[in-house]
DNA sequence: CGGGTCTTTGATTAGGTTCAATAAGAGTGG
DNA sequence: CCACTCTTATTGAACCTAATCAAAGACCCG
């Protein structure tokens, strides 16, 4: 039962595909054929810098497609495979016990997810294709095998693991603190950067998600995210138009805060430069925070 | 100016604390000593399989301690450790634009911390102790090395990162879809199975964090908190006094939840087994979620 | 004992949810 | 190809949760 359906849409990319060879030019990406990716390529994908392999093309990596509304995983299906977004976007969710969904990210190209199996040997969560996907497949075993050969990757990986975890870190902050507003907006141009850095345009496309994921995603009713959208396209932020977006004023979008939940404590922490605890805190805060990349 | 307080720090573990052997007797924990553990207590922190080492008395990760109000790292200080609690209490945060804390997780005993330093290689948060604290430093680069001789090391680190990671997840599902009074509920439950598994008592404890912490880690305000506690205290589920909590009905905690945000997903899901993408959703969920450790 | 921080509690407000109804697409089958 | 249905999106109105503003009490440390 539990893994019918995975064998099902593991029987698009059967056995035999292994005879299919790996051409090793840029992007090789066919249409609905099996494909095989090697290091560098994945490398290239992950965006991190290449790993120097002596026996680049003797690793090769599997592709797996799957059409729009396929699972990619299952709640509690044993893990052993991490995936990377090499074309397409999708969305994680957890389920909770009513069967509400909460959507945790939506992976697109270059992403890495399964990671949360790792921990208990079982994903966490679920992965679903938005669109039809073509994705990287790296088996855990493979992976942690590579580490220990090279070096850089096995960084690499550290540092793409840390990614998400920082990415999800921004989430919880953005979730405790900010307004409907801010979020829609932050969400807009978190999107808008991610299609650039994809070669798309980041003033114009298309959402492939549902106001209900969307909603889901930031903590927020399709109603609010709806209306939200709607106000942004009043005042000229934006355009909409179902699920085409279109960016207008890109600075207005990245600056709108709005005073939410958190005026007061700004205050209160300003006020608390007397003597305390942690009493270098404002001052030291004011040199880090030229050094940081916040 | 930026290393000016680590070093101040760090000197209260100088140099000649080398000199200072592990005595390998369990939990061999002085006061105020500098004190060193081999990989075996290391692991029995982290909660992970012990690694069966040759050599263990060869490997000792320094300790350092830090006092109450102490802070570890901060947001943009150059990454090179990970710091695993050995004692003590502490709380990690960001802080936005505006000076606004965020509050991220409270580090207690077995959990590592410093993580978000890799992928920039710079510390993402800021670490404070609660309470005095007794870590161990575990540097990275050190690290890496361990993990191509230790195999069984190196997964296990992995294990406590994608746990790590989990958890934020579990945050972010929280903070999206929980009533004020669930998340409290949820944060005492937690905090009482922590306490229990760090063999104090999981029906009575102190709260080492402000109202304005809590308030901050779950999204709340501070007056929110204290009035949900003080709720909780009215109908007889805990007692409350300052910074002490009495767990009076650890079940009615774990399952409240107040129809929140999401009540209406709920049917709406429900109502949507008919045909739809992924059609099998419902059915092997329920399969699914009695092999589940959600 | 006094200044500061932390906590509690009340009154009011507002942002976002809920409920409801309509409209616009997208896919299906006659 | 169009009608029919199902899903998705928009918009309005009422309600309610949690934030905000305010003030007083408790605690802690010097």
């Amino acid at each position: 039962m539990l893994s019918t359906q995975m064998s099902e849409i593991r029987s698009e990319s059967p056995a035999t595909a292994t005879s299919v060879a790996a051409s090793s030019m840029e992007a090789g990406w066919q249409r609905q054929g099996k494909l095989w990716s090697n290091l560098k390529e994945l490398c290239d994908v992950l965006r991190i810098p290449a790993v120097s392999s002596l026996a680049d093309d003797e690793l090769l990596f599997q592709h797996v497609q799957f059409k729009t509304g396929q699972r990619i995983h299952t709640i509690g299906q044993p893990f052993d495979t991490l995936y990377i977004v090499h074309s397409g976007f999708l969305k994680t969710v957890l389920i909770d016990e009513f069967g509400n969904e909460q959507v945790l990210s939506f992976p697109m190209k270059g992403d890495l997810f399964g990671v949360d199996g790792i921990h208990t040997r079982r994903y966490a969560s679920e992965a679903v294709a938005l669109s039809n996907c073509d994705l990287i497949l790296l088996p855990f075993k493979k992976f942690t095998a590579l580490g220990r050969t090279h070096v850089e990757l096995e960084h690499a990986m550290y540092s793409v693991m840390s990614r998400e975890l920082v990415r999800e870190q921004a989430m919880v902050s953005m979730l405790g603190a900010l307004s409907a507003e801010a979020r829609v907006a932050r969400f807009l141009v978190s999107l808008s950067d991610r299609f650039a850095e994809m070669g798309y345009s980041s003033k114009l496309f298309n959402l492939r998600m549902t106001r209900h994921e969307i909603g889901s995603y930031l903590g927020l009713t399709l109603e609010t995210v709806s209306r939200t959208l709607s106000a942004f396209n009043e005042i000229g932020l934006i355009s909409v138009d179902q699920r085409s977006i279109g960016i207008k004023d890109p600075e207005a979008l990245k600056t709108l805060r709005r005073l939410p939940p958190s005026s007061s404590r700004a205050k209160q922490i300003a006020s608390k430069k007397s003597k305390q605890l942690a009493r270098k805190t404002a001052e030291d805060r004011a040199a880090l925070e030229q050094l940081a990349a916040v």
